[in-house]
This record gives C-alpha cells, sequence and structure tokens, in this order.
DNA sequence: CCTCCACGTTGCGATATCCGCAGCTTCGGG
DNA sequence: CCCGAAGCTGCGGATATCGCAACGTGGAGG
C-alpha cells in the first residue's frame, strides 16, 4: 500500500519528497484547506471554498479523500490530565537491532499515544496515557521493557501541558 | 482571566483535581461526548446525542461549553513530516530558577507546538516544527537557549512518526 | 490533428443538520 | 415558601451536507 510502483520511469526526477514519506503529494489548495481546519475542525464546507477559492462540492471531496487517505484526521483534542485521574509520560527508548519492528510493537500498545523515530541519544519517543501510578509503572517496566530489542529507557512523567496547538500552517 | 477568586470559602473542601489543574470536573455524560468527537471530531450533534443519551441542543451546549472552556479542541491533525518540508524535534531543557516562566516563555514560540512540565532528567519537554535545518537551527540555538532561566537542552529530531491517535477514551 | 479517457470541478435539488428561542424541571440559597 | 441559576427538551427557520448529472481541461494514443 505505501510502496507503490511510481519508482519505475522518471521518478527519481521528482520532488523525492513523495518517495520518502507516505503521502501523496499536496498542492497549495489542498494546504489551505488543512489550515481552515486547523483553525475549527467543523468549520463548513461552504466558508472553507470561499476562504481558498473553490466551491463547496470540491472542498468536500478533497476533505474526504485527505481523511481517507490518512493524510489529516479531525478529532477532538484534549489535555488528559485535565479531563481526568490519568498519567502521562515520555518515555525516550533506546533499541539495539531493528528499530522499525520495536516502533510497530510499541504502535500496537493501546497506552502509546504516540511514536515517534529520533535521532539522538534515544532511537524512540514514546508517550504513554495511563490510568494510574500502577498502570503506568506495568505500561513501563513490564510491556515496554519486555519488547525484544529494546536496550532501555528513561521516563519523563507530565506535571502539567502548558501548551497544545495543531496550527503549524497559520503563521 | 486565570487567577478567578475561587479560593474564598470552602473552596478546600472541594475535590481538589479542580483546583489543581484548570478545568472544572466533568462528569460522564461529558466525557461520553467527548470519546463520540474524538472517533469523529465532525459527527453530528444528534447522532452524539443518540449515543449518549441527550437530545441534540444539549449536547450543543454542552460541546460548546466544553469548546469554550479550553477542555477540548476540534482540529485537523497531520504529521507536519507528511504535509510537507519541515523539520520536527522533541527538545529536553533542564532550567534552573522558575520553571513555569521559561514555559511561558517557550509557549509564547510559534515554532513550539506542544510545551509539558515534566519530573526526570528534563523540567520541560517541546515539540518545535520548523520549516528546515536552518530554521530549527535558528530557533533551538538562539531562542530557546535564550530564554532566562535554560541551563541546557538535548534535541531529538524526528526521522518518521509512527503512530498518532487521540482516543485514550475508548478502550 | 483529432479522439478518447480520466480527473477534477461546478450547479442544483432533496435531505439532514445546525442554531436560537421559549418553556419546563430541578436544585440550592435566602 | 419563594426565587434565581443551570440544565434539558421541543420546535421552526436558516444553513449545511450529500448525491447526481453535466461541463471543462489535460494527457495518452491513434
Amino acid at each position: 500500500m505505501h510502496s507503490e510502483a511510481v519508482a519505475s520511469r522518471s521518478a527519481d526526477q521528482k520532488d523525492s519528497r513523495e518517495s520518502r514519506n507516505g503521502g501523496p503529494q499536496l498542492d497549495a489548495v489542498s494546504l489551505a484547506i488543512i489550515e481552515q481546519l486547523q483553525e475549527d475542525g467543523r468549520r463548513p464546507y461552504a466558508a472553507i471554498g470561499k476562504a481558498v477559492g473553490l466551491s463547496e462540492a470540491a472542498v468536500r471531496q478533497r476533505v474526504q479523500k485527505l481523511l481517507d487517505q490518512g493524510v489529516m484526521q479531525i478529532v477532538a483534542v484534549t489535555d488528559p490530565l485535565t479531563v481526568g485521574f490519568r498519567r502521562q509520560a515520555m518515555v525516550g527508548v533506546n533499541v539495539e537491532g531493528d528499530v522499525e519492528s520495536v516502533a510497530e510493537a510499541l504502535s500496537a500498545m493501546s497506552e502509546c499515544e504516540y511514536v515517534v523515530m529520533t535521532a539522538g541519544s534515544f532511537d524512540l519517543m514514546v508517550e504513554v496515557v495511563c490510568e494510574d501510578d500502577d498502570h503506568l509503572l506495568e505500561v513501563i517496566n513490564r510491556r515496554i521493557r519486555a519488547v525484544p530489542g529494546v536496550r532501555s529507557t528513561e521516563s519523563f512523567v507530565y506535571l502539567k501541558l502548558k501548551k497544545q496547538t495543531y496550527m503549524w500552517g497559520t503563521r
């Protein structure tokens, strides 16, 4: 599904961005649509169309395609700490062997909300959301460290969320 | 705006969670509404009402209040690396002196998308989104390290986002 | 050069949703 | 007991969403 046959002809001539990551390239209009929805995920299609210079139906189709392709998702986001009784932490992971497979295994855990491969003194950064301290302990010490290839971990328990935005497009 | 006079009367008697974090306490119905919107931020109010046992208008009022209070936001989220040409990194920060004020200063920067106070070998974790390598260098070495109280930083450049979900409520 | 095909776009009607309003009930304080 | 605040419901008009058919454009092939 990701490794489509784009590599044939003169694919090397095109912007290599598409071959490096999964998503198809986005034009300026789709970018503008995403910006609109980053400000307000429920903004009407007609209003978006007026903002980006497109018809309502055109916006609708492009939004649907962006959602289907997994390029973007429209969701409610909260601060779990504010919403209630939960422990949250960022966990740095060091891996020996294949990093991808470890990332895959961690992504399969429902408690891991955010998994990213990094360069630096950690190979992976993982954000975990737990019910309480016992649950957090269990996830970090029994589940994550039990994954084959995990050499060591370091935890940063969240004390307070200070900022959380998704408007990288608008500045 | 944040320091309202809640501290008067018998405030100490109420559940201390509210005084520790910003948000007022949420009942089971609001939680259920949030769960619905975590699955699909554009789900119609009537459908949510049917799912949680409330009228359409009641759902609408609750959602509006949750948005106004800043408890939740309904937005489009993407992987910036997928959407295009950007450098992203997690930055661990060590602080001497007041951590809050440093967090405040970092939150004011538009490149800092995510700022959280932590316990562990970092006092703050900051996610930064940049145009390119030059921009990233500028933000980390000139802007973040220039904030009074910042003792040191360590950077983890994002290579690939593996997982990104917001459905902590549904499991 | 022309034709055909694929894709994105447009306009329009039918349906569903959103929104403001008024009334009703409950709960707590005076 | 009365009163005010807060929450829920039902309703009607304005709006938005959705599916469909038609149009315009650019690329591939004849």
